[in-house]
RNA sequence: GGGCCGGUAGCUCAGUUGGUUAGAGCACACCCUUGAUAAGGGUGGGGUCGAAAGUUCGAGUCUUUCUCGGCCCA
């Protein structure tokens, strides 16, 4: 016997894959063809899909985060590319921003460079050019992990065009009316006279003064309460003349207590928290005092009281509002709130109608709103507040408290929270808020419960403040009358600035004569030009307009959003209000929203854990498709675990697949017949052939569903069962025997090649989306004279196809299969056979199976020498073995008491 | 600390409006095969559904509390 006699699958497609240096050929292949420009041909006129992209931080390198949002992307384009549509992409590139800006000053730290000295034009050229390195770095980040884009015309937002489109868009709000000028605390150094970014502080030990001091309760519900005082405690003193409110947190308990001793709180009544009773008794060294009553926080509402100095002028009421933020850790229980001076304070007197002014000058000292303090620096106003405090008799108690406080990184200096001038965008003036949830509304959200979170992020926030007061980013392009102190609001100088960067770029707002800006119409020095830039949620949030709206290959707005789940408080957000208030819509037809990316044990991934994955190392490893896999397989709805077990898992399942192709490759010799679906006459073909045909009809109608919900975890599953399942141990394992021991010209065995060229087709469809590269080398293997399997569209399947009777019976033909292999197991265990051609099956029937069954060969089915069925009573199914008897044939390996009759 | 989301076999995931003994694939174990061969096939073990309490004739599914994790905010 020899295996000439039998045809042997034979193929080129290796079993090994060696993907990390094969893909990097199949990228060169790509750029060699051009393959988006490729695609963009093949499919002009088509539908447009647009996904736009959301721009990541030109800073770093790529971590897990970025390749799973890439890929993400990258797959959703494709299937809808292959479903027909033009489907685009463009990336781009989040630019300006304080990160860039810090790493340029790290740099100038290490060469003894001073910040301040260099121009900000320089300085402002450095950090473009930080940003183009990192722009080319993440461009071929990302085409390693086969994204396809339009990677020559990215966008970024200091790209010229960007820069004036921003100002444009800022226009916009600034014509409307609703960018106004409003106070909000930042950290401050008075040293520097500028503001710090939370990453530019240092916290350092410092020596404050501490006060237990007064309020009086002017009126309240809780009567008892109406001759009592509140007991609050700071640290900083001189905040009190900027005193607006206190804070309460209503889960707490309060007592009021009344003091009996020779202080100037004799026969007082004060009220604190009742878990700080005794640290307050002990700390202000109370001697002997009484608990009157104790009552729930939530009782304080509607409590007004007056300020310690009501008697030196300080008259307005002082209202008492509940807070989260109130803990019992240290204090009283009730805190002051200044909302010139803390964050805190500022949102909480904020939602309670309360505003925050200028209270203190860039230099420290207090300006004219604050009665009798004026012109006194504030670090230098502690013992005067506690002074008057004491005079007042409105001072319990007073020390000293070393505690970690914010300090400037450059000077060293103590800062403080100080209400500065910021440009806001109203969420009301104009019923942005009311636009934005209409516009959230009309959105789809995958997954749905983005919906949800985004609609409760509109409703609350406060309004949006687009200022900073930084360097690199688009200068707010805001004139300021020197007399009437009103903003210039004219369209012409709008265009002006927004030309002017077109040209030139946004570098000289800070280098050229206001004039040149202003045009002819106004005059320089009637006017302030402000040095305040955009906060770049602003610039994100305006690349529809300068992306989608400016290319004509793009339409607005996008049939798609896609990021991280974060961004619900970030790009969707920003893009949202930046949209609505100028457009009036979203400009996003649906959310994708994914979750973040953690280790093996759902942790977050941290240098000290040591759990860190880079995509680098996975490449080098595995390579894209297995990382493509993972992504496809994950459920993107929630958190996606990955280590190194994970991928092992998934780098079983590529090679499964891969197998699988290799099976279909080698049985065909490499030579694809395309099959006219539509003219396939089926009651030519085998029962088992139809009974696949079905089978792939319906897998795609499932494959259609899945991806209309972006459920690709459950589509790739459906995907992978059906090369395990139905075909590798079903299928592929049933036809062997038809494919390699029956003449190539037999009828049978051309129905079964008709077959594997169907399902290798749509296999190699299916799965391209997601295995871009794999998909890719199949493609070029079969097809010589075609470009790529990118350019390809999903398969359709005849409405013939689909036999619901026939699957019905198979189903039960596979129970019964099921049932057959038991039995086999048996004699194998027992060692009475080896293989399951060494098996005669005798498989009893009830009547309606028995009928059912009367053209199968289960012989074929079980791939067994013989099978015999006979009718019983009673029962379902009952199957026993024999080891068959005769001699084996030497082509075909089946056991006949004769000559095989095949191979005679 | 607050808001939101989540926890189903070792892993990736299914589990409809509460209704039989909670499923699939992979991994694992054992066996077979040596004509998909660094492949392929068969059989099998494995889960107190994060924990507890409650509602119900009945809870993976509903309620509450706790716990662990993630995101956002503070």
């Amino acid at each position: 016997m020899n295996k000439q006699q039998i045809n042997l699958p034979k193929t080129a497609f290796s079993m090994k894959a060696n993907l990390p240096i094969r893909e990097p050929e199949i990228l060169d292949y790509w750029k060699e063809i051009n393959l988006y420009e490729q695609i963009r041909v093949s499919s002009k006129g088509k539908e447009k899909f647009v996904l736009h992209d959301g721009p990541p931080y030109a800073n770093g390198n790529i971590h897990m985060g970025t390749a799973l949002n890439k890929i993400l992307k990258d797959i959703i384009v494709k299937f809808h590319q292959m479903d027909g549509k033009d489907s685009i992409y463009v990336p781009g590139w989040d630019c300006h921003g304080l990160p860039i800006e810090w790493k340029i000053e790290e740099q100038y730290k290490k060469n003894k460079k001073n910040k301040n000295e260099v121009p900000i034009i320089e300085f402002r050229k450095e950090c473009r050019s930080f940003a183009e390195k990192w722009i080319e770095v993440h461009k071929s980040q990302f085409k390693r992990l086969g994204v396809v884009g339009d990677w020559e015309n990215y966008y970024s937002t200091m790209s010229f065009d960007a820069e004036a489109q921003i100002v444009r868009e800022l226009g916009k709000f600034l014509k409307e009316g609703s960018l106004y000028r409003g106070f909000k605390p930042v950290l401050w150094s008075t040293v520097e006279k500028t503001a710090l970014a939370d990453a530019e502080v240092e916290y350092q030990d410092h020596k404050s003064d501490t006060i237990y001091t007064s309020f009086k309760i002017k009126s309240s519900d809780l009567k008892i309460l109406n001759d009592c005082e509140i007991i609050i405690w700071t640290t900083t003193p001189w905040t009190i003349p900027a005193n607006k409110a206190l804070a309460f947190n209503k889960s707490l308990d309060y007592v009021i207590l009344e003091i009996n001793d020779d202080s100037d709180f004799n026969n007082r009544k004060i009220v604190i928290a009742e878990a700080l009773q005794d640290s307050v008794i002990k700390e202000c060294e109370i001697k002997n005092y009484k608990k009157i009553h104790t009552f729930k926080g939530k009782e304080f509402y509607n409590t007004i009281c007056s300020h310690p100095f009501l008697k030196l002028g300080f008259d307005h009421n002082i209202p008492m509002l509940e807070a989260r933020f109130v803990t019992t850790e240290q204090g009283t229980g009730i805190v002051h709130c200044a909302p010139s001076h803390g964050p805190d304070d500022f949102n909480l007197c904020l939602n309670n109608g309360i505003k925050a002014i200028e209270t203190v000058d860039g230099d420290g000292k207090y300006t004219r709103n604050v009665k009798l303090f004026e012109g006194i620096h504030i670090f230098k106003a502690n013992p005067i507040v506690i002074e008057k405090l004491k005079e007042q008799k409105n001072l319990l108690f007073n020390s000293k408290l070393v505690h970690s406080y914010p300090h400037s990184w450059r000077s060293k200096a103590p800062l403080v929270h100080r209400a500065t001038p910021q440009w806001f965008i109203s969420m009301e003036s104009h019923k942005l808020r009311d636009k934005a949830l209409k516009a959230v509304d009309e959105t789809t959200f995958y997954p749905s419960k983005g919906k949800e979170r985004l609609k409760s992020m509109i409703e609350t926030r406060p309004d949006w403040c687009v200022s900073r007061q930084r360097v690199w980013g688009v200068p707010l392009p805001i004139f300021i009358n020197k007399n009437t102190k009103e903003i210039l609001v004219d369209d012409e100088v709008t265009e002006n600035i927004a030309s002017i960067y077109e040209k030139e770029g946004s570098d000289c707002w800070f280098s050229d004569d206001p004039q040149k800006f202003l045009g002819k119409k106004y005059k320089a020095e009637d006017f302030e030009k402000l040095s305040d830039i955009v906060e770049v949620w602003f610039d994100s949030g305006s690349t529809h307009s300068f992306v989608l709206e400016k290319r004509d290959d793009l339409k607005w707005p996008a049939s798609m959003y896609l990021e991280g789940s974060d961004q619900h408080r970030g790009w969707f957000h920003s893009s949202l209000l930046q949209s609505c208030g100028t457009r009036g819509r979203a400009p996003f037809e649906s959310i994708l929203s994914h979750g973040f990316v953690v280790d093996g044990k759902g942790l977050k991934m941290s240098k000290s854990l040591g759990n860190v994955i880079a995509p680098e190392d996975i490449l080098k490893k595995y390579g894209a498709d297995i990382l493509r896999i993972w992504v496809a397989s994950s459920n993107y709805a929630e958190d996606l675990r990955i280590d190194y077990s994970i991928l092992d898992q998934h780098a079983d399942s590529y090679r499964k697949i891969r197998n699988t192709f290799r099976y279909l490759l080698g049985n065909i010799n490499d030579n694809f017949e395309n099959i006219n679906l539509d003219k396939l006459n089926l009651s030519e073909l085998p029962e088992l052939e139809q009974f696949m045909l079905d089978k792939i009809f319906v897998i795609n109608d499932k494959f259609k569903k899945y991806f209309k919900n972006y459920d690709f975890h459950n589509l790739y599953k459906e995907l992978l069962n059906f090369c395990t399942v139905d075909l590798s141990a079903f299928y592929f394992d049933i036809r062997k025997d038809n494919l390699y021991c029956d003449p190539k010209n037999s009828k049978k065995r051309k129905s079964t090649i008709i077959m594997l060229n169907i399902i290798l087709n749509s296999l190699l469809k299916w799965f391209a989306p997601i295995l871009s590269f794999t998909t890719e080398e199949i493609f070029k293997l079969l097809f010589k004279n075609q470009k790529s399997i990118h350019l390809e569209k999903f398969l359709e399947f005849p409405e013939k196809f689909r036999n619901e009777k026939l699957s019905n019976k198979w189903s039960e033909l596979i129970k019964i299969r099921n049932i057959c292999n038991i039995s086999i197991e048996e004699k194998r265990a027992s060692k009475e056979i080896g293989s399951s051609l060494e098996a005669d099956l005798k498989i009893q029937l009830n009547q309606k199976l028995k009928s059912l069954t009367e053209n199968t060969d289960f012989s074929e089915l079980c791939i067994t020498s013989k099978a015999e069925v006979s009718f019983k009573d009673n029962i379902e199914i009952i199957a026993t073995t024999s080891k068959a008897k005769g001699t084996k044939c030497p082509v075909c390996w089946k056991i006949n008491e004769g000559p095989c009759p095949r191979h005679p």
